[in-house]
DNA sequence: CTACTTAATAGAACACCGTTCAATTAATCA
DNA sequence: TGATTAATTGAACGGTGTTCTATTAAGTAG
């Protein structure tokens, strides 16, 4: 009876996500689960780090789900970073761990690995440019992907003023080489990035992105001739 | 007389390249200085996340050196994006520190941004085209870039066993509906992430995906036909 | 049902951490 | 010189991750 490592690892997920992985401890999780820090570690592993290796595995879990082998490649690496994308956005403060998760030698979820490595392969990438294939979708979109997306801030245009300041002060701060006034920036075009809000800039940019690393494989797939089996 | 700020950063710089971010605190910084703790929130500000902006800063600073207007915009874009990558790998342990940066609403380096904004201008993008443009360098790019990429383990023989029987246990642990038994990384292809080291493979999926995105970035401007002035 | 073994939990303790604050020394300027 | 400001100290507050020993709950064999 009593706890499972289930119980704490949605625990774990749900009070990243109310209040942010900075926010985080071991002790106020196990406070809220009205039991002694301990337990925690006993059931989970002897390291936060393995706690959150739990995390990322559950949300990741679901990365290849609905994934339709008689899709094109290209179809298929569009799908399974499409819901990638999807699952993050479900759970954004902990974005920081899937990255990093990502970037180490751990990955979460192999299923997803081979999954990628399948399609590449059918794509006829093989020895050192299916590494290369494999490190450009990983590297690109699972760095887009698991960013943790700075919403527009509250007071927009008390921000933009500080913003403003900072670029008219630019030159005699330490930028003395500098042609111009960062004419573009001043311009506010920079702003554009919170317009209508993070998350519809965010998923234009994000296809965009999509579009251009597997045009761009398809290109360097058929470049190489390589058997297509 | 004293400290100053600049040899607090860099007195920062150092320790997080030898002992690594995840040791770097505050007060061990100050006892290596010997000196009280205090003294950092004096000189620098009320925040460890204002000591790590300053990091940021001083390693981005020479971000815009070297770079020669008569360039076309792709090669400006190589070559500020190559700079980027060569002054992380001068600071790898720095690496997650500019990716938070740059994910931020706070960017350390405006001339930077500027520098990046006026190729895109120069290619035709405006608007949100110019918006999306920009996020898909940034979000694609220093992803990759910032990303700290993990050594391959010291043990890669025993590292390997270990990520073999992973593979192996794998149909009996949560995936019953996996196709094969995951032959592509079952055949070790996934290790060659790590062949030859990491640096050499990092170095040439790297160029791969400035390759591929500044290509999609040219089709795409080309086919808005939009005015080069 | 009882003895024994294993699974879970509690609580205190250790060694840190970031940050603040009043008091104090060092430097500067009138 | 004296007064003001710049730097620095040391102690303190309220946390943190993690470990350890002791204790309770659950399951199992006789």
């Amino acid at each position: 009876m009593g706890l499972d490592k289930t119980q704490i690892v949605n625990a774990a997920i749900e009070q990243i996500d109310q209040r942010g992985l900075a926010a985080f401890s071991m002790r106020e999780l196990a406070r809220t689960l009205g039991v002694s820090p301990a337990v925690i570690y006993w059931h989970v592993g002897g390291r936060q780090e393995d706690l959150f290796a739990e995390v990322s595995a559950v949300i990741t879990a679901a990365l290849t789900d609905e994934i339709e082998p008689e899709q094109s490649w290209q179809d298929r690496l569009r799908s399974v970073f499409r819901r990638y994308r999807y699952l993050v956005h479900q759970h954004p403060k902990v974005a920081p761990l899937l990255g990093a998760q990502m970037k180490s030698n751990g990955v979460a979820n192999l299923v997803w690995v081979e999954t990628v490595l399948a399609a590449l392969a059918e794509a006829g990438f093989e020895g050192e440019s299916l590494r290369d294939a494999f490190n450009v979708l990983i590297g690109g979109l699972s760095g887009f992907v698991t960013m943790e997306l700075a919403p527009p801030p509250d007071d927009a245009d008390g921000w933009q003023q500080t913003f403003a300041d900072r670029v008219a002060n630019i030159d005699a701060d330490s930028f003395p080489h500098t042609h111009a006034v960062l004419p573009l920036i001043s311009n506010r075009i920079f702003v554009l990035r919170w317009q209508n809000g993070a998350d519809v800039s965010y998923d234009s940019s994000f296809e965009m992105l999509l579009d251009i690393i597997i045009d761009g494989l398809t290109l360097r797939s058929q470049q190489q001739g390589v058997s297509r089996r």
